[in-house]
DNA sequence: TAGTAAAGTTAACACCGTTATAAAAGCTAT
DNA sequence: ATAGCTTTTATAACGGTGTTAACTTTACTA
């Protein structure tokens, strides 16, 4: 008696098509658009079996960002056999990890949730100019009283931002599972970091 | 005949009330609760009033998008008179940044586009733990084979996630105006300071 | 073949952003 | 003051969302 054993192959074949077209959908029309009817129509089923395999929308989101971080493992960990040295490694990783980012971008925006629509409008904004200005200036200035004055400050305008917002938002979205005033000594670490390599 | 213009008073009253409206609703249920509708029902209008001040849902919250870079310029701003010295108000300005994030973490997940609900469960999931584990064991290596053993390795690691997590997030939502080639440049840059200051 | 358990369906609930249409209110000119 | 016009506001609807209750169909068992 397969039955039930045939039952359980059946079941699983759905839930794989089940993500399957849930992916078809991120890729084609980015994971916003996403919505259970779209799924259903896709696996020619209604809408309520979906939930019979996973409790709610965001647990399919949720496979997704799983399936992510082991894309993101096996990435980094190739990227770390590929050298021996452990300062090329972390290079290399880093690297690995920036490819990764934008091979697949799906995953990478559900990984660390991002992705909100208005987002796009705000670079061309007086606001956000004026702030970028401000921070372009001061940066300008360290690298003038520094001793090497050869510096792109451009370049290290967007390092130090990207350090800032980095360790804002990985704080913010709770990845990490430290609590505050630790991560604050985060922050300072990384801007002395990088405040040592600017003024030299 | 001053008709006109208590009408476009009342216009503006109206406008501002929605605004209001709008970030009461945010900063109590968070952005993704916010609705036209719930709008509506606070300022006792029909929804679609609110049309006629604003062209979209879309429209108010890139209002906030706004607002908070005016409030993060001004922070920033005030930061950098504390100090004299260039490098010291590149420091206080990181540290002003940090503390607007999350003294005004709504405007901030607007202005940067942070935040889907499945984020949370992620921290806990044995992928991403399984990625740290790695990430971590290099920069141990990196450290014990530097001049500097006594490093926290713990606190690097979240310091190089948060460099390339900022790296990324900010060049993936689009808020820097440079394209992909140059800021593969910004990452190579962060990345060597980081291990500088690590290997010694 | 009757009865039962599983699977899958339709219909509904309570929302959402947005817009077309209709009603009410306010003002102007006779 | 009232008729007519303009502006303002509301109701109703469209097409969508996630999710669940109730019902029907299918598949299997005794």
């Amino acid at each position: 008696m397969g039955i039930i054993e045939r039952r359980q192959r059946q079941k699983t074949e759905v839930r794989t098509s089940i993500l399957q077209a849930a992916w078809e959908v991120v890729l084609t029309e980015g994971w916003q658009a996403l919505s259970i009817r779209k799924i259903a129509d896709a696996i020619e089923y209604s809408a309520p079996v979906i939930y019979t395999h996973f409790e709610s929308k965001d647990a399919i989101l949720h496979e997704f960002t799983k399936e992510g971080f082991r894309l993101l493992t096996e990435a980094i960990t190739q990227q770390r056999d590929s050298q021996t040295d452990a300062s090329r490694q972390l290079e290399a990783m880093a690297e690995g990890y920036w490819n990764f980012a934008f091979a697949h971008k799906e995953y990478y925006q559900l990984m660390f949730g991002l992705g909100i629509p208005a987002c796009e409008q705000v670079k061309r904004t007086v606001e956000m100019k004026e702030f970028a200005d401000i921070v372009h200036a001061v940066i300008q200035e360290v690298i003038r009283a520094g001793s090497q004055p050869s510096i792109d400050a451009f370049l290290k305008y967007h390092t130090y931002l990207s350090i800032l917002h980095g360790l804002v938002s990985i704080q913010m979205t709770g990845l990490n599972e430290t609590v505050n005033p630790w991560s604050k000594l985060v922050l300072k670490d990384a801007v002395n970091g990088f405040i040592k390599a600017l003024d030299g």
